[in-house]
DNA sequence: ACTGGTATCGATACCGGTATCGGTAACGTA
DNA sequence: TACGTTACCGATACCGGTATCGATACCAGT
């Protein structure tokens, strides 16, 4: 009553065990007839297959390790449809693990992972730490890195870089004229790229002479809720701002809402700016600035790049794929 | 060169292959002595252990298979978190797959995870054609099916019924004197949970002779961006609906984000409500209806009989756990 | 008739762990 | 002293597949 095994579908074909793996997996040196007769033995059982047995004897998986850091932002997410979707048809398995930006947790769920043999590694970022990376190192499988470019890569990394992106954006409000600028921040003790962001705008800022003229920032995930509420204290505080740039699109909806709710006029009177790109910026009723993270594209990239670290081309792979954000800065009514 | 093996470290440490993994797994039977010896030398080899072998020779995985039908609708990432959470602690490592909505795709990813020999299972929906269910009843493993009530279930289920919820909606909205009520769908032909709360929610406008005045559906997936350009076309049609039920929030938003534009005054000129009480909902600058859907607890509860159905008290356990999505109105000034 | 090649198949040895069970040493007890 | 118990350890047999290699049968060519 057990789920049956390759023997017993073998036995039921009348052939040997091997004769019936070589006819399920499309091997050669089988006969058409034994083909026949293996895979109708197979479906009258429901004969499922055994991946363990498998990937043990074979001594390759078709399992790819994913860490990332939330599920509850949609940008991670999106990512992994990326990755699904690059990995479509490749018969690969993608693994996914969730480190809440802890990199402890990080660390163990990347040893699980590697207890499963996976083809290869997809981790969330550059900032791991060396008992983590050593980890890594000697496993001897492809590694990839994904959504960041500023540190140090351990094997390939694709991503683009937040310093710059942050700069970017700066460059863009600075010249659209925009003077008296603060910023609200989530997440601030964990979210590496966000902090990147903002030293990057902040270092723009410099560079011209000035500096946010107010900051609000949590120890809170990024949210609406917290965009809105932050906004309302900035605002509160200092009411002659014309521009607040958040940490995110999540917060920069919800710095949106607290202006309309306080009877600002967006983006003339204050321009919000966020980061993301996230599909309900193109829905909003006025536009705020972003700049469009590519991260569907990151996922794919990543899936078809540990494909093809996987196949042994390893030397001459590009190590460094950089994907750039696009900023849309909203001024322009659409 | 290659990752070390229990073997290996065995010699290392001087005993036996058997002694090195009782040591390893806290087993009973081994000295202090030879656990330290052991300890120190998987330490010193970076030693990482098979879960390949592990599973294999001891026939049970720590393997729980999660199937979910789309990764870009923040609500079964916030599902998967639950489940993540309601696993924490217990070793048991989540596999997802998405399906797409596809229920051939659903199929060929519960085969791929079965041969992968998962403790349990847990499966969106309980819309499975027959071969799925005969796959899964063969497969002996508890399955969970989790998000909807109305159908018939496999084995466990955890859900809310959407039947429910839509008719509910209806009746408050009824109740709160609206007469003029348009419907504005998502993905018509797939989305099975928002057809049964539409099919609900017509059934009470029904009972009060009334009807839907309009309806603009879309085999697109839901989008703030589908939802602000339906009810675009709906209010050109109808300007005088003083209501519009949406598919789920995402499209309640970008309806909301339409009547902005407009200028009509939600809730008061027109009310929109959705479904699944998403984080975006608690910080518009307006109200809208929703159904707060509980899908981290669906997460949860799942993970947890998913627990308590391995261990082997499935008799006693409930089949069947009904959690109820909580309306807010909206109408009230918060 | 002999040789070599091709197509097909199965026996055997693993893959890297764990389950099981029997063996040995040390200790307590009659 | 003999015996039973307990603590600890390792040999062996798997788990369910695949890799490898040799065996067999059949055919064509000389």
């Amino acid at each position: 009553m057990r789920q049956p095994t390759l023997e017993e579908v073998a036995a039921r074909a009348g052939v040997s065990k091997m004769t019936a793996s070589r006819a399920l997996r499309g091997a050669r040196d089988v006969s058409a007839a034994s083909i026949e007769k293996v895979k109708v033995a197979a479906e009258q059982l429901g004969y499922v297959g055994n991946q363990l047995a498998l990937s043990l004897s074979s001594r390759r998986t078709n399992l790819i390790g994913v860490v990332i850091p939330s599920m509850s932002n949609i940008v991670f997410p999106e990512v992994l449809g990326g990755i699904i979707g690059g990995l479509e048809g490749s018969g690969l398995q993608p693994v996914f693990g969730v480190s809440d930006y802890d990199l402890d947790k990080e660390r163990d769920i990347i040893r699980n992972m590697l207890s499963w043999q996976p083809a290869a590694l997809i981790i969330t970022g550059l900032d791991q730490p060396e008992e983590t990376r050593k980890l890594l190192r000697q496993s001897d499988i492809p590694v990839i890195q994904i959504m960041d470019l500023d540190g140090e890569p351990i094997d390939f990394v694709v991503g683009l870089s937040h310093t710059q992106a942050g700069r970017e954006m700066a460059e863009a409000i600075l010249a659209s004229g925009r003077k008296r600028i603060g910023y609200i921040g989530s997440a601030v003790d964990r979210d590496k790229r966000a902090i990147k962001r903002r030293a990057g705008f902040e270092a723009v800022l410099q560079d011209n002479g000035r500096y946010f003229v107010s900051v609000e920032t949590s120890l809170e995930a990024s949210s609406s809720r917290l965009g809105r509420d932050l906004t309302g204290r900035l605002l509160a505080r200092h009411p002659d701002l014309d521009c607040i740039y958040c940490s995110n699109d999540d917060m920069a909806a919800g710095s949106l809402f607290a202006c309309m709710k306080l009877g600002r006029a967006v983006p003339d009177d204050i321009l919000i700016a966020g980061f993301n790109g996230l599909e309900i910026t193109s829905a909003l009723p006025v536009r705020i600035a972003t700049s469009t993270s590519p991260r569907r594209a990151i996922g794919e990239q990543a899936a078809q790049l540990a494909l093809a670290a996987m196949n042994g081309n390893g030397r001459d792979l590009a190590r460094r794929i950089e994907l750039r954000a696009e900023i849309t800065l909203g001024d322009a009514e659409r």
